[in-house]
DNA sequence: GACCTGCTGCGGATTG
């Protein structure tokens, strides 16, 4: 027997539709998910880029599904953005108006009026976040049964987002919860981006689940690729003057004639970079008499800016390019663009990915990358990182790793034990007080968000929570919130399992510009650069947040602080063996090649193919190649043996003891002979473990394997010593 | 440690 085509397999109202928008054929995924989704009993993860059509693949077969049940069903779709509700509330609107089925978006920003018809005739098309969801658990604990019985779907948006963090553990708790609330399965759709690894996207999707994986056809990437190198001249040695920073101004003049007349994107990896090319970018525009056409975007911005970025990407009669930090990497509506330039190393392989998806939309248009590279001039005080080139080696790595379609596994094995006090004192809200045991059950049982955590964790877990009274217990034995809990669940920034740092507002004559982290502080008369131009600051309110300026001219040092993210073993490999690697790099100019052979004439000249130790002074670098979790997992086990080691880029740096470098060898043998100490051990002398929003309620032993299992790879970091140990062994 | 994301209910005033 043959299959059906997919779009036959579609309820007739929602083909006519789709003849009426003129489809001329289903997307591959749309054709592939659609025979899976329409009978409603399977989890689906739909892996595809942006813009190939992942969410009428989800929408059209479960629309579909409902249209043949009794009309009464619901669909939940959830995603991490309220921008992307809005955009799907459009396109949805307009197909569902056909078919007769209300669609409501339900976030932070929607009037209660619009949430109360909901209320009365919970079916159709719920469009939410996962914050608010956790707000209808915790205020209307009792309504969530009659709010959802119907569902027959999950559709989570922008899967990939959520995945390895506080907030995903948060979403997989409440789709959890709200399963065990109805007593019935739901099937559950997930739309993702590519992953290296797209079974554990369906790991995360329903632990110990069997989802349908759909993934497009690997299209092979027309890419355009370009490496552009700079040298920056060293500062004065006197080090009274600023940097010169001419590469910068370089980088903006390129960018300045390639770009101007198209449409492209510009990610610079910080909003303080975001800030100063958009600033020379718009003061090109001034002095060569032309109209304005590059826009900053990030998160500091506030929305009105940010959309006006947006519209100026979208609009047809114009031409705009946007200086953006990852704001415009997820799926937001902004139209296809000509080209996408990274500055500076990209963060990840997978983002690298998604943002030059960003570019080559349209058939037959080819994807275009152009990567900007900066170094330091070389001089005979040039650190390692600078004699090595590492930032071009990295990006370098990168892109060929994106080539060769190979990107970072999601990474699934965080606990986010943070999220589970959160969870726990919502479950508290929802019932009005909760049985222990019921609780251990809700959370932490097979299948559970935290599965795995044993029962003696858990009472250690209460028992710190009531010694913080965040949690008391009646005499019955019901868990109840305590003074300190009750404070916290009943305001509204309950909700949320990430934590943000305290803000100020930027206004100018009254309106609200964006607003800046409290870390950097201003004095008045200070000049700042913010949403591309510069301000003066007249006043600083510390009382009411605000920072008050005024428009002026001329340029100063842009706020906000830089910096780097984490990377993958795999990346760190594939830099070395480009080191190792002779053969010319073909896509990059002159200066870049140059960058190129420097770095490899001082890895061969450092001998760094045969060593694993290299004296630096007062510090001895141990050179590992892994990646920042294995790295920072060694440092634990060589501080866990009595040394000073810290994590760096190319491995650990320990600090010099009078055994030299012999001493710092044997340290490494003792790690590679002992067996793994247990976590407790291992971070017995690390402090400032904090890192997620209720990280504070946790007893320390449950923080130390928390954090041990978001940020270190300790197997790793052991097999490398035991690696070590055996070459040396056999030579 | 880069980047990013999100948020209720209620009371009182104002308006149609």
């Amino acid at each position: 027997m043959t299959t059906p085509p997919a779009f036959e397999l579609l309820a007739e109202p929602i083909r006519q539709y789709l003849w009426g928008e003129q489809w001329e054929s289903l997307r591959d995924v749309q054709e592939r998910a659609i025979p899976v989704i329409v009978p409603g009993d399977r989890d689906v993860v739909i892996g595809a880029a942006t813009a190939e059509g992942k969410t009428e693949a989800a929408f059209l077969p479960a629309l579909t599904h409902l249209l043949q049940g009794d009309g009464k069903g619901l669909i939940i779709y959830i995603s991490p953005l309220k921008a992307l509700i809005n955009d799907q509330f459009g396109r949805l609107e307009r197909l569902c108006e056909n078919l007769d089925i209300p669609v409501y978006p339900w976030h932070g920003d929607i009037t209660q009026t619009s949430k109360r018809r909901f209320s009365q005739r919970p079916n159709g098309v719920l469009l939410t976040t996962p914050e608010s969801l956790e707000a209808l658990f915790c205020n209307r604990g009792t309504t969530v049964l009659s709010f959802f019985s119907t569902t027959k779907f999950v559709i989570v948006d922008e899967l990939h987002a959520f995945i390895g963090t506080e907030r995903g553990k948060q979403l997989q708790s409440l789709l959890h919860r709200l399963e065990r609330v109805i007593g019935r399965t739901i099937p559950r759709v997930g739309l993702s981006a590519t992953l290296g690894d797209m079974s554990l996207a369906g790991a995360f999707l329903r632990p110990k689940g069997d989802p349908v994986i759909v993934e497009s056809d690997a299209k092979t990437l027309n890419l355009m690729l370009l490496i552009k190198g700079y040298e920056e001249k060293l500062a004065s040695k006197n080090g009274d003057e600023d940097p010169p920073e001419i590469a910068p101004k370089e980088i903006a003049e390129h960018l300045f004639t390639s770009m101007r007349g198209t449409n492209n994107l510009v990610f610079p990896n910080s909003r303080r970079e975001v800030e100063r090319y958009a600033h020379m970018l718009r003061e090109m525009c001034e002095e060569a008499n032309i109209v304005n056409q590059f826009w900053p975007h990030h998160g500091n911005l506030s929305k009105e800016i940010r959309a006006e970025t947006e519209q100026a990407l979208k609009q047809k009669d114009a031409t705009a390019t946007a200086i953006c930090t990852s704001t415009l990497e997820l799926g937001i509506d902004i139209g296809a663009v000509r080209s996408v330039a990274q500055i500076g190393p990209p963060p990840s392989v997978a983002s690298l990915r998604q943002r030059t998806g960003r570019s080559g939309r349209r058939p037959g248009e080819p994807t275009i990358l152009r990567s900007y590279q900066i170094e330091a001039a070389l001089d005979d005080r040039s650190d390692l990182a600078t004699q090595l080139r590492l930032n071009t080696f990295r990006t370098l790595a990168t892109i060929l790793l994106m080539t060769e379609r190979w990107f970072e596994p999601p990474m699934t094995s965080g606990m986010h034990l943070s999220t589970l006090v959160q969870q726990f004192m919502s479950l508290i809200a929802q019932h009005g007080g909760i049985q222990a045991s019921a609780a251990y059950g809700l959370l932490c049982s097979p299948g559970a968000p935290f599965e795995g955590l044993s029962k003696a964790n858990f009472a250690a877990l209460l028992r710190h929570m009531a010694s913080l009274d965040l949690i008391m217990q009646d005499s019955s034995g019901l868990l109840l919130h305590g003074r300190v809990g009750e404070r916290i669940v009943n305001h509204y920034t309950f909700y949320a399992a990430f934590t943000s740092d305290e803000e100020y507002r930027i206004v100018t004559s009254g309106k609200t510009l964006g607003s800046l982290p409290v870390s950097q502080m201003l004095a008045s008369g200070q000049r700042i650069l913010f949403g591309g131009r510069t301000w003066l600051v007249d006043e600083v309110d510390d009382v009411q947040k605000v920072i008050a300026v005024s428009a002026t001219k001329g340029g100063s040092p842009p706020l906000f602080s830089g910096g780097g993210g984490r990377v993958h073993t795999r990346v760190r490999e594939r830099m070395r063996s480009l080191y190792q690697g002779k053969h010319e790099v073909n896509f990059a100019d002159a200066r870049a090649r140059g960058f190129v052979e420097q770095g490899r004439n001082s890895y061969h000249r450092l001998e760094l193919d045969d060593r694993i130790v290299l004296d630096q002074g007062s510090h001895v670098l141990v050179l590992t190649w892994l990646g920042d979790a294995g790295n920072e997992a060694l440092a634990c086990l060589l501080n866990a043996s009595g040394a000073e080691a810290s994590a760096v880029e190319l491995g650990v740096e320990v600090r010099k003891v009078p055994g030299g470098m012999d001493e710092v060898m044997d340290r490494i043998r003792n790690v590679a002979n002992r067996p793994v100490p247990h976590v407790e051990e291992l971070l017995a002398r690390a402090s400032n473990l904090q890192r997620e929003k209720w990280d504070w309620a946790l007893p320390v032993s449950l923080l130390q394997k928390s954090y041990a299992s978001l940020y270190l790879d300790i197997d790793e970091a052991h097999a490398w010593a035991r690696s070590i140990l055996d070459a040396q062994l056999t030579t």
